[in-house]
DNA sequence: AGCACGCCGACT
DNA sequence: GTCGGCGTGCTC
């Protein structure tokens, strides 16, 4: 027989099958999907079994596949199939989109080692006993002698291939004695062995429960490990280690019972439509709009239990961002153990055990991020995308998949519906919801029949700010105050992170910008520092202008740093809680964060875009947003809808109970209609007006687009590389369509790298996709000039 | 991507 | 005569 295999080198030249012979006791384990070991070159390499076959066209003669590396393949055929037109729809290699669906830690780790051949080598102090890592080898002198004994057949080359996994061990211990014996040990004990007699007491009269974990028996019992390893030695005990799944999920078991909720007569119509989908094996889109407050997640758990009644499983998939504890609890106070999480703030090591939980079909509900719209779950009567407008389900790295249109495809496998929801759709979800390519369910009532929150515009050009700076109104002020002697909490938003944006100096006009990056340097009080939020590039804080050393440096752009300490001054007692990224990055404190919040320990959360989703805090009565300009002039075509999109999440985060909410929105445009209709919160008017507004500049949903970015270390290198790729484009694209650029990108240089791109706007384009591959294959042949270009179909962002 | 092969100049 | 630097081409 004869496999079939992708392997793991992610270059144009070996994106393709190669095929192995399979010895024949590997045979009967070997599958569709299987991890292998196969040598290529004088290597070997991790790979993937995409297909099984008996003949081979090759001429030369197949080499043996090597090792089949786990029990069960990791890959489902489904996920297999679904590679390989992934890879053509959005120009990555069939390896990278293959590694995109499995756990980091099923990447394989390559060593190439210095074995001493004889042992007269192996004697030798060089070796000292153990195989060189020659990767690690960088002294002259040892890559002179590795060479020596290559050469006189001293030692030779071996090629490893690592698996990173670790599955996780347990030490338990079981009975090692007939139950009745522990009695007459426990009367043999002397008095003052006190933590013996408490172990041999817990085996009398609970022996049902073993065997127990050493974790549990330290934690219920007070032992420690000295006791637990005499009573192994006398014979009591029998300890083995066990493999166990980490459990990213404890502390959620023992949460509040579900509240049985009756949905409205708006929910129970879209979930009976979902709910017929589900029935009728339908691979139908829903999409379904609904305000903040109407009940969205009660529906999408309403008709996950439809498809598990149905005997089939459900995949849902939120933004990262609101994949909160609150989120997750709730879904799992609903599914019990049948669910399993996935998300970036769980370990390598959870990640993988949910995932194998997940592969060997012991849960049937999965929530996750992005990447969950590859997990191994097969049977799938049912997709969700909550929030499906979020920019996030597009990855913006290597395999640029959107995970939209992977949930779209496993639809239409499993023939189950796929429910997109969300406050305000992304326009071009509504626009074929309009076409009845999408199927439209409305919920348009709060479900609870709370009012929307009252909306407010403070004038930033027109007002008094409080304190000595200019970022916080007395208005806003003022309504905060209110709101503390109430006892009442307030959400503040400000999308941008750090002290202050930028250094300016007001001698000489000079910008403190990165050694590396075509951008300005932001100030971090936490750290001291000057930093890139492009490529990390850290250095100290100027005392003078670096170009004219004058002292009148001013630190411009307030970020959320800066209006914590302003808050500090001006409501002193004010409890604050910052989160943006750099409060957030070590795990838990996310959720550690939020907590805090829930129970009242602090009155303000002040916090970047990452506040603005999901969160749900009753005592939230006010919401203010800093600057709601911030995203609005960026030269992207869709700013406002994500704008109009942020003020509106961001919104709903107040008056979510009893108490009625306030949001107040600072901003110097008032007067701009995606701050406008965000403050009536009038989600098809802003539909109806940035179709308008999309349809004079041809831009989506009225065209499609593509991206292509070229870079080069040179800018001339870039830049003429673009031009060509132009001509080339010209040439062989019809007259409707429209190619811009190429122009800089916003960001014209990156990492030290110069960023050139052109966009293409298509109606129709039939040989599109083929000719975008060819110009993939021929700039790799400029790769040489330090040239390289992605392409990105339906990109989120043009910058 | 790695790795080998082959060509060429430089050095023992 | 041999070493090593880089361009080229291959991996079932």
């Amino acid at each position: 027989m004869i496999a079939q295999v992708i392997v793991d080198v992610a270059v144009k030249q070996t994106d393709r099958i190669f095929e192995y012979h399979i010895p024949t006791e590997l045979e009967k384990s070997i599958q569709i999907g299987s991890r292998v070991v196969v040598p290529f070159g004088r290597r070997k390499v991790q790979g993937f079994v995409v297909g099984l076959t008996e003949k081979s066209e090759f001429k030369g003669k197949l080499k043996d596949l090597l090792v089949i590396v786990d029990e069960m393949p990791p890959l489902t055929p489904e996920l297999v199939d679904l590679s390989q037109s992934l890879a053509k729809d959005i120009f990555s290699y069939r390896i990278k989109i293959l590694q995109a669906m499995l756990p980091w830690v099923m990447r394989a780790g390559y060593r190439k080692l210095l074995v001493p051949n004889n042992d007269q080598a192996k004697q030798l102090p060089f070796f000292k006993g153990d195989p060189i890592d020659l990767n690690k080898l960088t002294d002259l002198q040892q890559i002179e002698k590795v060479h020596q004994l290559l050469r006189n057949d001293d030692a030779k080359i071996e090629y490893l291939v690592e698996n990173r996994a670790k599955k996780k061990k347990e030490n338990q211990y079981a009975l090692a004695l007939d139950s009745t014996e522990y009695t007459k040990i426990y009367n043999t004990l002397r008095q003052n062995a006190v933590k013996q007699k408490k172990l041999v007491m817990d085996i009398i009269e609970n022996a049902a429960t073993y065997p127990k974990s050493q974790n549990k028996l330290e934690k219920e019992l007070g032992l420690t490990a000295a006791v637990l390893n005499s009573a192994v030695k006398k014979g009591w005990l029998v300890k083995k280690a066990v493999e166990v799944y980490r459990n990213p999920l404890a502390g959620f078991e023992d949460d509040e019972k579900p509240k049985p909720v009756t949905l409205n007569e708006q929910q129970q119509a879209a979930l009976d439509q979902i709910a017929s989908a589900i029935n009728k094996r339908r691979s139908k889109t829903f999409l379904l709009e609904g305000i903040t407050g109407s009940g969205k997640t009660e529906v999408y758990l309403h008709a996950i239990s439809k498809a598990l009644s149905q005997g089939r499983n459900a995949l849902m998939l939120v933004p990262e961002i609101s994949l909160t504890p609150q989120m997750v609890r709730q879904v799992k106070a609903r599914f019990g153990n049948q669910v399993a999480v996935l998300h970036s703030a769980l370990s390598e090591g959870e990640k993988y055990d949910e995932w194998r939980r997940i592969r060997r079909g012991e849960t049937k509900v999965v929530v996750g991020a992005r990447s969950a719209v590859f997990a191994p779950l097969d049977n799938i009567g049912l997709i969700v995308i909550d929030e499906e407008h979020e920019a996030s389900y597009k990855q913006e790295t290597d395999p640029r998949y959107n995970a939209k249109d992977v949930a779209l495809w496993r639809s239409r496998y499993h023939h189950c519906p796929l429910v997109l929801g969300s406050a305000t759709p992304a326009l071009g979800s509504r626009a074929r919801a309009q076409k009845h390519v999408y199927q439209l369910l409305r919920l348009t009532k709060r479900a609870n029949n709370k009012k929307l929150p009252q909306v407010n515009l403070i004038d930033l050009k027109h007002v008094q700010f409080a304190g000595g700076q200019f970022d916080l109104s007395v208005d806003l002020v003022a309504a905060i105050k209110k709101r503390l002697e109430k006892k009442e909490e307030v959400i503040l938003m400000l999308n941008r992170r750090g002290f202050a944006n930028f250094m300016l100096c007001r001698e000489c006009g000079f910008v403190l910008k990165c050694p590396n990056c075509d951008v300005s340097l932001n100030l971090h009080k936490d750290t001291n520092s000057m930093q890139c939020h492009y490529c990390g590039h850290s250095e100290p804080i100027p005392q003078a202008c670096p170009n004219c050393q004058s002292k009148q440096i001013r630190f411009l752009g307030t970020g959320t740093q800066k209006v914590q300490e302003e808050l500090k001054e001006l409501l002193p007692g004010a409890r604050i809680l910052r989160m943006d990224v750099d409060t957030t990055r070590r795990k838990g404190s996310y959720k550690r964060i939020l907590d805090a919040f829930g129970d009242h320990e602090a009155d303000i959360l002040l916090g970047t875009q990452m506040i603005a989703k999901g969160l749900d805090f009753p005592n939230v009565t006010l919401v203010g947003v800093i600057n709601a300009d911030t995203g609005l002039w960026i030269s992207d075509y869709n700013a406002s809808e994500r704008t109009f999109e942020l003020l509106t999440q961001v919104a709903g985060r107040a008056g979510r109970a009893e108490k009625e909410g306030e949001v107040l929105i600072q901003t110097y445009n008032p007067e701009h209609y995606a701050i406008q209709l965000a403050k009536t919160q009038d989600y098809e008017r802003f539909y109806g007006y940035e179709m308008h507004v999309r349809h004079e500049g041809n831009y989506p949903p009225y065209f499609f687009t593509v991206l292509i970015s070229i870079s080069a270390k040179k800018e001339q290198n870039a830049a003429r590389e673009a031009f060509r790729i132009k001509r080339y484009l010209m040439q062989h694209l019809g007259q409707e369509t429209i190619i811009l650029g190429p122009s800089p990108s916003a960001i014209s240089r990156l990492k030290n790298k110069y960023y050139y791109q052109i966009l293409v706007k298509y109606k129709k384009e039939p040989n599109l996709n083929k000719l975008l591959h060819h110009v993939q294959d021929s700039a790799q042949e400029a790769r040489k000039y330090g040239l390289s270009i992605f392409i990105d179909n339906e990109p989120e962002r043009i910058m």
